[in-house]
DNA sequence: GTGGTCTAGACCACC
DNA sequence: GTGGTCTAGACCACA
């Protein structure tokens, strides 16, 4: 999986490495059970502190993203979660704020429907 | 229109302002032409100091979604653009993060339309 | 001679007006000898206080463009500088941090001269 | 590279600020890839408010001059996009101005295009 | 040690 | 009256 950081966003380096590590579990490129790489290797990697990568870790294993076991690293978590829940309401929230930006931006309801569509269909997370 | 920022968030404050802005157009809660509050005006009422505010709105400027006039202070822009049809490369990566998350949340595809449907409801904003 | 102001500009408005009026009489537009129009009319016209247009017309006579004569209102001025002198060091100033811009931008020497070029074209103003 | 504040200019400092340090990258004084002093050393060498500093890289940022990097600090901007001709409308009115006024104090197009080419001369900013 | 954010209070230009 | 600028000093997140 390519990880790619934009050393100058206001993304904290951290924050991007997670939401990268998010997407790449939502896509399939990361499966459940699947081992990341140690935090030693990731940060050489990329060419980044270790204590940036650890954080990235921690956050995705409070979040339950991942698991961490202490003798075979950091493991995608398997999925728990039953479907048709609803979203986090800070998710929600977030998307709220995309819909105001793409509205504006003269984005309507079906265009905006169809880009979900195609995201959706690269999203090959199944659920238990 | 009822601003809340929240001091203990992440985000900083003039982002947050700028965001429920941003939200408050699209929902038309605040009309094209609208003037905005003085920044000292709300500034007081939240409770910030006026830089803060005058952040926002230099950043609300920047983005084109308000427009300062020297003589009447800031206005909610006219729109000027024509359906554009297409969101900006930036939206569109945001989406896929929240798709991801909400993915692996459990939320599957016609949920989560459902509930963009349900924000496009209230999005009143119509562009010329 | 048509004057349009930016009232969301960040440069006053006194400012834009006397700007337009130094192209206007740069261009030609705007002859020797020619009277402008009242304060109080060109106020009107462009829907702005008469004390704007009062500092626009004082700035410019201050700085030499037009003369102000109690019975006749405001006239461009009749040219006396000989040709071929030194522009300000103002200016001087001005136009380095523009070909500084320019050359950042990937604009090229010649094509700088060409557009150059293009602009004295349209100068039609004639010194003593 | 030296820099040199007017504190009584019409011109803010943060703007200032931000044309010299760009004219500093056109004339070549400041290299792609170089460090610029952090915002607290510049504030303190200038004898200014950090914030205006801050302001003033946060301007430069924006638009494309230099890149900040959480690591190391504000570097120039390597420069990537290839030499695109023609210069932005904005940086065109500007010059129409300039002419303008230069036309009327005596300036002909000749010695005008000879203070350019003087200009140019020092410009060795390279595009890739 | 870096930039980013925020405050309280001040002054100024513009209109 | 408005927004814009600046200061001095503080705290925080990031790396």
């Amino acid at each position: 999986m390519v990880i790619t950081l934009q050393l100058d966003s206001s993304t904290p380096l951290y924050e991007q490495l997670r939401n990268q590590i998010v997407i790449g579990i939502a896509t399939g490129e990361l499966k459940p059970e699947e081992k990341l790489p140690t935090v030693r290797q990731l940060a050489d990697d990329l060419g980044i502190n270790t204590m940036t990568v650890n954080k990235a870790y921690a956050l995705l294993k409070q979040e339950g993203y991942i698991v961490i076991d202490r003798r075979h690293g950091a493991k995608v978590r398997i999925p728990t979660l039953p479907a048709s829940s609803d979203p986090s309401p800070q998710i929600e929230e977030q998307l709220q704020l995309i819909i105001a930006q793409a509205t504006i931006q003269g984005v309507d309801q079906s265009r905006f429907q169809a880009i979900c569509s195609q995201i959706f269909a690269k999203m090959v997370y199944r659920l238990p």
